[in-house]
DNA sequence: CCCGAGGATTGGAACGTTCCACTTGGCGGT
DNA sequence: ACCGCCAAGTGGAACGTTCCAATCCTCGGG
């Protein structure tokens, strides 16, 4: 077995210099047309490839993003991120940057794990999800100046960073006018509590919608058999709904169950997230379109040269959601 | 700002050398007690982290796994996967391993992005998941002696390499046993067309436990239209069937919906993979336990010292799935 | 024919760590 | 008193790349 060969390898073979080579690389303009073919011949040759170490030891880059891993919730979510995290890692590779995974049990954990990989090198920029008003990481982020985007709005004033996330309120609108179409006026909301960014968002869209801003709406807690409760009750209670927009997809199936049960297999639901439980239930769902978030984070993330820019000016996208019918 | 502290900044400090520092690190038994004490309060107070890149060029090695990423499927499954992710994330950062992902469309493609992570020393070893009989990815690694562990039985007799996997007859025949108990014994299969190695070894699992070793096997595609209407089609022909175990969480699912139509909501129905939609709908299903997977992968992968070994000796783990009942 | 400008190329130095061969100091045995 | 041994610690060299300042070459203008 022999040693990989070294840029030194590559220079001799071609009869340049090691720093030509390099420039072939990494600046290919800089070099006369036939000298990049014949070096760009070696190269291919001798099998070179560049060792990131040294590079990222010379240059203090690493062109690595670090994204941190929720524990596994256990709830029917998780899609969306999953996804999220396969079109950026793949997006990203375009782009010459990697992904590297941490885990953290909670936000004190996380900060200290990311603080490693910033701190040694391994990282130079980084994505966090779910953030919310007063977010202890960002504000980390911010003041260490380190390149990172937001999956997620940061839910109060303090939004000095950029960020992306899905326009919830744009997704209920269009469930609702759907729905007011397809099936009638009265159709009713059903959300979490008060108080979650995200969920009022939600609701919001549906309120809008409305042609008197104003209808029936229902609150469970984020659970199959809490909502199945609900629906249950209140279709029990003879209240009339033409139909059910929903804030996630857990609600909409134990909507759909208890609508099953009550007779009502008929009434329309829409869920939100477009879950494959959703699918395979057969519920219409609001889509989050995660690739186009991925997309949206790695261009405020990265500046046109490639390299992981500083957090200067805060920039946001918001992402219109799909309505998916079935 | 100041320039990051060097491990000669942390020798300067604690009047020492810099492999002294470096000792204290890496070899804390060779540094006497004293010394080591006022070292390593010397890096405290400091905040020195070593550079990850600088460490890497010098030992070659970068502590770093990576990870295939899987095209997100569409369809019910991917939990699995990505628990297991979540948890061999988590566990290598207490081994001190980082997991790298990567993607790639097809075989070739991942072959293709594996060797410049490999070649660049980005990585020194690998995960691998879904193998099949005659997979380039092994016999690819195998020549190159990567270390690496897949995720999946090679499902031929070409093992020459190490695995993990969940005992997915093991699995079925825990659901079987339960249902004969529970239900009664014409306890029938609902799995996939015959070929697949998962898909023919969790029928094994259901026909090893019937007392006669013999019963009604539906087959139906990986989907949830498809189960429903075979299963469907099974009822309205009146076959007398006290209980249904399922290949997969999806042909459950569909297997459950055609019960209710056909007024047996009350057929007991397992599934497997444990997804969210499973619970989501109250079914029980057979877990896979990828946590116990992850474990297993890194113990096959890394040797007690923490670096990853060569794959000389190929060994297995089949790890013994659950049964949760709804 | 010389000069200056700028494109193309070069080679020494540096990035921060660990490897390796070496020195120092203390201790037990002869 | 000397030797050999081992634990503890040292400092030069090397890992492979890019930065940087300097040199070489070519060509058009005076």
């Amino acid at each position: 077995m022999e040693r990989a060969p070294r840029l030194q390898d590559v220079a001799a073979a071609a009869g340049v210099s090691r720093q030509t080579v390099s420039n072939v690389i990494n600046s290919p303009g800089l070099v006369r047309e036939d000298t990049r073919e014949r070096v760009s011949r070696a190269i291919a040759d001798l099998g070179y490839r560049p060792h990131a170490a040294a590079r990222s030891l010379r240059t203090r880059r690493s062109s690595t993003i670090a994204m941190h891993l929720d524990p596994y919730a256990g709830g029917i979510s998780g899609v969306v991120l999953d996804r999220f995290v396969h079109a950026l890692t793949d997006l990203a590779g375009e782009r010459g940057m990697r992904v590297l995974l941490y885990t953290g049990r909670d936000h004190d954990e996380e900060i200290a794990r990311l603080a490693e990989l910033l701190d040694g090198g391994e990282a130079d920029a980084t994505v966090i999800t779910g953030t919310f008003h007063g977010d202890p990481r960002t504000r980390w982020l911010a003041a260490r100046r380190t390149p990172f985007v937001a999956f997620g709005r940061p839910w109060g004033e303090d939004d000095h960073h950029s960020w992306v996330d899905v326009d919830g309120a744009a997704g209920t609108r269009k469930a609702t006018a759907w729905a007011l179409d397809a099936a009638g006026p009265r159709v009713a909301f059903l959300g979490w509590p008060a108080g979650s960014g995200t969920g009022d968002d939600r609701e919001l869209g549906w309120r809008s919608a409305l042609p008197s801003q104003a209808g029936l709406r229902l609150v469970s807690e984020e659970s199959v058999g809490d909502a199945r409760a609900v629906v249950a009750d209140v279709l029990a209670s003879g209240a009339a709904i033409d139909a059910l927009v929903c804030a996630s997809d857990s609600l909409a199936i134990g909507a759909h169950l208890a609508a099953v049960a009550a007779g009502r297999a008929d009434l329309p639901i829409v869920g939100f997230d477009n879950t494959p439980a959703a699918e395979a239930i057969g519920l219409s769902s609001v889509e989050q379109l995660p690739e186009q978030v991925a997309s949206a984070a790695l261009d405020l993330l990265l500046d046109p040269s490639g390299s992981a820019t500083a957090p200067d000016g805060a920039r946001h996208v918001l992402v219109e959601p799909q309505l998916v019918l079935r």
